[in-house]
DNA sequence: CCTTTTTGTTATACTATGTAACAATTGTAG
DNA sequence: CTACAATTGTTACATAGTATAACAAAAAGG
C-alpha cells in the first residue's frame, strides 16, 4: 500500500504549523468575518512566520478548504447511509445521528454557513449531497424525467442544508430527536410524495 | 408629500456618476468574481475618477447593497401576493408569475446568487421571505407552536430561493408554468401537508 | 555528529484602500 | 450671461496586505 494516500512521513514541524494555522483561522473565523481576516493575522494568531503561511498554501481559501474538509467527510459518508434508508423508523433513526453529529461538530458547520465568500464551498457541498440522493433514493429514480430528478435532489439537498442552518442559527433547538422526525416528514416523506405529480411535467 | 423619500431633486451629475458605478459593478460581476474586482476597477470602466466612489459609496459592498435593492424590492411585493394565496389555482398561477418576473430579471439575480461575499444578503433576503409567509400563509398559522412555525417558513423561505437559483443554473427550463406547478406541489402543497405532523413536537 | 529540511528574519516589489488639497468642470439661480 | 455653488478630476501621500527572495537559525533524521 501507498504511503502518499495517508502521509504519516511528514516532518512533524510540517504537521504542527499546518495544525497551528488551521486553529488560528478557526478561532479567527468564529470571532468576525471571514473576509476581514488576513494572512498576517493567521500567522500572527498561530506563533509563525508570515512567510510560513505561503510554504503550505497557495491562498487563504485553500487553508480555508482544508478545515472544511476535515469534517466534511464524515457527513458526507452518514448523508450516504442517510439517503440510502428507506423504512420509515430507520429513516428517523437516521435523522436523529445526524443531527446529534451536527450538535458535536457545531464549530465547524458554523464556519460553512456563516464564513462569507464561500459560496463556491456550498454549491460544492449542494452537489455532493444532491448526487449522494439521486444515486441512492430509490423513490426518485423511479420517475423516468432526467430533469425532474435533478430538481428533486437538489430540493433535497438544498432544504437539508437549510434545515441544519437554521437548526445551528436557534441554538439548536429542538433536540436532534424531533429533527429527526422533521427530516422525515418534511423533506423526505414531502418530496418523495410529489414524484408522481411533478414528474408529469414533459 | 416629502420630497426626501423620493428624491428627484439630486444633482444630475450624482445620479450620472452613481448609475455609472452601478451599471460598471453589474457588468463586471457577471463577468468573473466579485471577490475579484477592485474598486479601481469599478471606477475604470465607469469612466470616473477614483476617488469618486468615496464620495458616494462607503464600500463595495454598499454599492453590491445598492444594485441589489434595485430589484428586490420588486421581488418582495410580489412574493407577498404569493404569500397571501389559499386558492389552488392561483397558488400555481402565482408562482408562474413569479417565475416569469425572474426570467425577465435574470441577470439581477444571477449575480444575487453568484457574488462569493454577501452571504449576508442572501440570510437577510431568506428572513425577510420567511417573515412574509410566516405572517401571511394561514395554513402554517394554524398550528399554535411558535418554533415549529419559524422553522417552516424558514423553510419554504429557502426551498424556493435555492428553486430560483437551481432553475437559473438549468438555463431557465422547464418553463415559468411548469415551475409554478413546481413550487405549489413541491414548497407549499407539501410544507403545509406536514403541519399537524411536524407541530405535535414540544 | 553531520546533513537535510524547515522555519525565522529581513528586505523588497507590487497592488489596493482611503484621505487630503487644490484645480477644473458642470449645474443653477439671479 | 454671469456669478456662485456643487461636483468631479488630478495629484500626492499614508497605510495595509500580498507575494517573493536571500540568508541565518533551528530542528529533524540518519
Amino acid at each position: 500500500m501507498p504511503k502518499k494516500t495517508s502521509p504519516i512521513n511528514v516532518d512533524p514541524r510540517v504537521r504542527r504549523t499546518r495544525r497551528l494555522l488551521r486553529e488560528a483561522l478557526v478561532s479567527l473565523i468564529l470571532e468576525r468575518d471571514f473576509a476581514s481576516i488576513s494572512i498576517r493575522e493567521i500567522t500572527e494568531r498561530a506563533e509563525v512566520a508570515y512567510i510560513t503561511f505561503f510554504r503550505h498554501y497557495e491562498s487563504l481559501d485553500v487553508l480555508l478548504m482544508e478545515v472544511l474538509d476535515e469534517g466534511l467527510g464524515e457527513l458526507m459518508t452518514r448523508i450516504e447511509t442517510l439517503a440510502k434508508q428507506s423504512d420509515t423508523s430507520n429513516l428517523e433513526t437516521e435523522g436523529r445521528l445526524i443531527f446529534e453529529y451536527i450538535g458535536q461538530k457545531a464549530d465547524l458547520f458554523r464556519i460553512l454557513f456563516k464564513s462569507q465568500s464561500v459560496t463556491r464551498v456550498r454549491k460544492k457541498v449542494v452537489r455532493n449531497i444532491a448526487a449522494v440522493f439521486q444515486k441512492s433514493c430509490l423513490p426518485l429514480a423511479r420517475s423516468g424525467n432526467q430533469t425532474t430528478t435533478a430538481m428533486l435532489s437538489n430540493h433535497i439537498a438544498t432544504s437539508l442544508l437549510a434545515l441544519i442552518e437554521w437548526w445551528l442559527d436557534n441554538k439548536m433547538t429542538p433536540a436532534p430527536a424531533q429533527m429527526g422526525r422533521v427530516y422525515k416528514n418534511l423533506i423526505i416523506d414531502s418530496t418523495v410524495g410529489v414524484v408522481s405529480t411533478v414528474s408529469a411535467m414533459s
